[in-house]
DNA sequence: CTTTTAATTATCAGATTGATAATTAGGAAA
DNA sequence: TTTCCTAATTATCAATCTGATAATTAAAAG
């Protein structure tokens, strides 16, 4: 809000001093997909709280900053990425903000879904430009799965599920999957996000049905790696997928 | 983010008088159905900035409150509603940050999305209890058709415009239309909730067939008011609808 | 009663789905 | 170059779902 209603003259009479500081973060759910499995990217804590604990990447939001800004630009000092351009799909998932989240002082953060494109194989470099702590690439469904122990840093699982599930939810009825693939794309790499995302395997045949009207077709084709006919590439649409396409169901 | 990984003792190093204070903020996107129309709680404001202007409610976010803690608690100021129980769907929408966006200092505020149940009729009453603005409710439909001159105050605009796409996405694949109404109702109520939302007319008949399998049947009925068969009472379930009810096309 | 009104059920052709199989076209091996 | 292997694509088919429309049912109003 702004300028509270129930009392008028609220924010003219608010002093900064009455309230305990309020540190304002980003955090990052950061998505790629490499080898059928969807990777999360994750650092390992080098400080108290939750020392050696894994947690999501994040920074705090500077003062002329909004959260979207500060989630930019800690993913380019992350990545190294130069994100000049609309490679990076980045969207606001949540904001946390239970008062007792981080035992040292009050933080709320603002989560943001990233998605970042890959070939399928090679996953984006991680922190390679002198930045302290180690970034890495971790399978999201084991973390998720989560060894009793192996949970991540402060609320940051229950993070990251939100992440998963906006991703997941948001890939029956959009084609925002493409963006974890370059320009240009074959249906079996599409294919191949959704099985990442949804952990569940897809029937080629149906999926090829359902999606071939939904995006663009280059008309070029690829040459085919270990044999098997070319198959051909297709460019994302904003095109909205409907019916949308069911999630195999999980029972 | 809770203790940034690109420097790992920055938190430690914070310094909050380093920084401008931010006042963290709750908003409220509250609708409530009545007479076939989709009505949203609006506050006329009394000062400066956007003096006279429409805004949403809200208020700032205490010291020991997470952001959904106070839409609660402002939510129970405006309406003088007890929201002991249930009654009331509270779900958090999004946070807008952007550094300029209330002119007198840096406002971040989490939006929340409220529905209220009526019986189609008649509408909560509001700031009923020796507050200062006068709260009053608006169909939601006119308002974000926005008259040029009419728009809200700060960015109150964008963040109806999410709530209200939030709420109607949302109930084409769950049952979250019933919390517009009470406890127990009828098809044709959740017909005109759907319809005042999405604005735009259902066929009873096949709305019927749709929703019936999502629904519990008390096996009670309705006396019919201006003549007409009985109507089947039902109660709310979690179910998801699958696939999903489909917004009639807007071209 | 008879008429009016609203809730519900029924029909029906056209789409969509899930399962499964057939076809196509390149690479690799013989 | 012919044959086999693999993967992409297309084809089928029954079951289900949709949108449009009509028929039926049951209460209220005159």
């Amino acid at each position: 809000m702004n300028g509270p209603q129930t009392e008028e003259n609220y924010l003219e009479s608010y002093n900064p001093g009455d309230y305990p500081p309020v540190a304002l973060a980003a955090d990052l759910v950061v998505f790629a997909v490499a080898g059928s499995v969807l990777h999360v990217a994750l650092v390992r804590r080098g400080t108290h709280p939750f020392r050696d604990r894994l947690a999501l990447p994040g920074g705090f939001v500077g003062p002329r900053e909004s959260a979207e800004d500060a989630a930019r630009r800690e993913l380019a000092e992350e990545t190294g990425l130069d994100l000049g351009g609309l490679l990076v799909h980045i969207e606001q998932l949540a904001t946390y903000s239970a008062p007792l989240r981080d035992p040292r002082m009050r933080v709320v953060s603002t989560a943001h879904l990233v998605l970042l494109a890959t070939n399928g194989s090679t996953l984006p470099a991680l922190a390679g430009a002198g930045d302290a702590a180690d970034a890495g690439w971790y399978p999201a469904h084991e973390i998720l799965a989560g060894k009793p122990g192996g949970q991540l840093a402060f609320d940051h699982s229950v993070i990251l599920l939100d992440g998963l599930n906006r991703l997941a939810g948001k890939m029956e009825y959009t084609t925002v999957a493409t963006q974890l693939l370059p320009g240009e794309f074959t249906l079996t790499q599409l294919r191949t996000v959704y099985e990442a995302v949804w952990n569940s395997p897809m029937a080629p045949g149906n999926f090829t049905r359902k999606m071939t009207p939904q995006l663009e077709d280059t008309g070029q084709k690829t040459r085919t790696a270990g044999g098997g006919a070319p198959a051909t590439l297709f460019r994302a649409t904003d095109r909205h997928i409907h019916p949308p396409l069911a999630r195999p169901r999980t029972p």
